[in-house]
DNA sequence: AATCCTGAAATTGTTCAACAATTCTTCGAT
DNA sequence: ATCGAAGAATTGTTGAACAATTTCAGGATT
């Protein structure tokens, strides 16, 4: 199962139209809640979530093929709306587009997984280096916490998630918005090619303890050694996802 | 003149169609150069470029609207393919999206500056401390002449751009294509707020020296001082700028 | 049999026209 | 002056159309 349309109710457009067409006659009780613009995503944003969600979930594997009219009609969307979808995907480098010959899933080389965790070292080791209030680190001990939940009920998915948390966390605690959303991006980047490592059950498993390690030298202040363990461990990681990886 | 139609040459779509069709009479020598795939941009991409440009011009203003149907015709495309070049732009942040109320020129407030500084500190520093191959070294020593000869020629808009070339260089310094990509768009980002700042013809100058410096040390190898020397500059920076902007 | 060419089928890139929903504007009534 | 209700303008989205390009399947040629 591909993608049957699932996750996706009731698309405008479709249905041609309601039975009260326009003077207002019920438009809200004027004075209830209807001041917090809750900012409905548009159609073209509920498409690019829901295919990153389909990517992220390993459904589309890396170097799979999204046809537009395909997409379009599982989804109940029109052509263009895909494309603009696409075009926010492309620019989170999740898909790669070849000009008249379509967009794929992206998939990365050696050469990317490098670049990756050259990103992450940069940003993760200055982030808590610099350490964050007690808040912040509040919830990277809760990221670790998470996955050790996670590793006693034996939920590889749970475990993942959790040290994704983790290293979200730990940027996080640098309190940049632009920070977070590179990380976050980054993030859904090895996403894409995680899902050939977690064949090997035992992957995350090793990362508890180095997590928790880093967690403590983190809440005990020592930020430059924290930073140190970090940096050790994205290059021990690095060396793993390359070895897993034809390299 | 905001933008009449300029830089955008005959666009395909209105000619209907060459003489000759179909039938590859004169294809093009079949053992020539036609095997690089020059991949001609997009008419998405190639607007987004020219509204990149006049962004990077201070034609179009921060907060400043972008109304679909204008750039439509101005540029002679569909308001389909503008609406693709601005899902372009929005993820470069360079325009912000208001749902049903249209696109406007991102505008920086406090917020953003510390934001983007945040983000510089991060990478820049980190970049630069690695230390990198002669030939990288050599473009940051490069930016640097760049940026004198600017100044004698009393150029400041090419004092501006040395000074980004200079700090793009660093980054450069690491070797990583994200990196370069996310400094990029960081200092596209710059761009929207420094043409405020410009109105000080000294205001640049200022740095000159200050690369200088941090340029030697890094030719010395003297990693560790050159990144105190960069995050020093960048503080200052940071200062001057909210100093112009209202904070 | 392997290679090359040709023409049909599929897909992308782009435009155009339409329409619902929403926001902005204008203008009159209180 | 304030408020609210038509009316105009704009965005969001669709659907259909068509040129350009790529992919594929046969068929002819050596």
């Amino acid at each position: 199962m591909t993608s049957a349309a699932p996750g996706f109710p009731d698309l405008p457009g479709s249905t041609p139209a309601g039975g009260d067409s326009s003077s207002g006659a019920a438009r809200a009780a004027p004075g209830s809640a209807a001041r917090l613009r809750v900012a409905v995503p548009s159609v073209a944003d509920r498409v690019a979530a829901e295919l990153r969600l389909q990517l992220a979930e390993g459904l589309l594997l890396p170097g799979a093929r999204l046809t537009e009219s395909t997409i379009s009609e599982e989804l109940g969307v029109s052509r263009n709306t895909v494309r603009e979808a696409f075009a926010e995907l492309a620019a989170e480098r999740l898909v790669v587009r070849h000009p008249n010959r379509g967009v794929f899933v992206a998939s990365l080389g050696p050469g990317d997984i490098h670049d990756v965790y050259t990103v992450r070292r940069f940003i993760e080791v200055s982030a808590i280096r610099g350490g964050g209030s007690p808040g912040r680190v509040a919830a990277v001990r809760a990221a670790v916490e998470e996955g050790k939940a996670a590793a006693a009920a034996d939920d590889e998915e749970a475990l993942g998630t959790a040290n994704q948390h983790f290293h979200g966390a730990i940027v996080a605690l640098a309190g940049s918005r632009r920070l977070n959303t590179i990380m976050a991006q980054v993030l859904a980047e090895m996403r894409l090619f995680f899902h050939k490592a977690t064949v090997d059950a035992h992957f995350y498993r090793s990362y508890l303890d180095d997590n928790e390690e880093i967690c403590k030298a983190l809440e005990a202040g020592e930020l430059d050694r924290a930073g140190d363990l970090l940096l050790a461990y994205l290059n021990r990681s690095e060396q793993k996802q390359r070895a897993v990886h034809g390299d």
